[in-house]
DNA sequence: TTGCTTTGGTTGGTACTACCAACTATAACT
DNA sequence: AGTTATAGTTGGTAGTACCAACCAAAGCAA
């Protein structure tokens, strides 16, 4: 597992594709959750953005989307509709359910934020050739897109 | 960006690579996440357990690491060294300096957790033959160890 | 050596995250 | 209609993470 910056020591470049995987993940997550910062939001804020950027939701669908419980989305949204980022209305069809999109300003934020992820990214994909970018984005997709048929 | 699960729809499945980085990202996050809350851990105790699996680290190099202010690793450290996870000691070289260093059982639950991560990742990395698994290791491996000379 | 600065860590206070249990209200089922 | 299920909220707790203020040991300077 080995979550730290340098756990697999030099030399072996192939590494162990375990640490790779965990090893990206937090260099990613640490990049968004600073990111995030720089915004003055947390990183689930920034996934609710990034989630509402291109839906409107209701409760129940952004619970199924972040695997929370829904009196901290309760929570999440209430304080970052506080913060005018998103709104929240009555849906027409249920009566029992609310649903969430972003606000102007929230959409904003959330075009800024792709924008700098993007170059983030970028940086990161550097020391990659062209065709070993598309390779890796090959090799995700394909491990990932199983988990949301 | 596009944080959420199914952010790319079907078809594309070279994806984009943002979208595919931040997304195998949260997946991994997630899986460690859940991996954390089934061994009763925070996300971030789970990455001092790792981190510590093979190191005997002062409270400053420990905040290197995880990249959080020290009043933080203050506090998860002494929540942790309560639950007997790991120990604090005085630094012999330096009167100011704590030394963090993993208990017995905190040994045992880091080794539990190495185990059902690899089980995790062999289950994510399914999907893929051998040869892309190699190829994905390699890409990750490239892409990551320029941050960590 | 004495005094100033830097470094290593802790303490106290705040805001947020995330959970659980209990609750209200609408919808769906029989 | 009456029961059950679903959608969200509220209240309470523990943990995360920050900041500012602090103490003590170490390093450096005059």
């Amino acid at each position: 597992m080995s979550a730290s910056r340098r756990s697999s020591e030099a030399g072996q470049v192939e590494g162990n594709l375990i640490d790779m995987l965990a090893q990206s993940a937090f260099v990613t997550m640490g990049a968004l959750t600073r990111l995030a910062a720089e915004n003055d939001l947390s990183l689930t804020q920034l996934r609710v953005l990034a989630i509402l950027r291109d839906r409107r939701l209701r409760m129940s669908d952004l619970i199924d989307y972040l695997g929370l419980e829904k009196s901290t989305i309760t929570g999440l949204v209430a304080r970052a509709e506080k913060r005018g980022l998103l709104c929240r209305a009555p849906n027409a069809a249920d009566g029992r359910a609310i649903d969430v999109f972003l606000s102007e300003e929230g959409r904003a934020h959330a075009e800024r934020l792709a924008a700098d992820l993007a170059r983030f990214v970028s940086q990161l994909t550097d020391v990659l050739t062209v065709a070993e970018r598309d390779q890796l984005g090959i090799l995700l997709g394909k491990m990932i897109t199983p988990l949301h048929p």
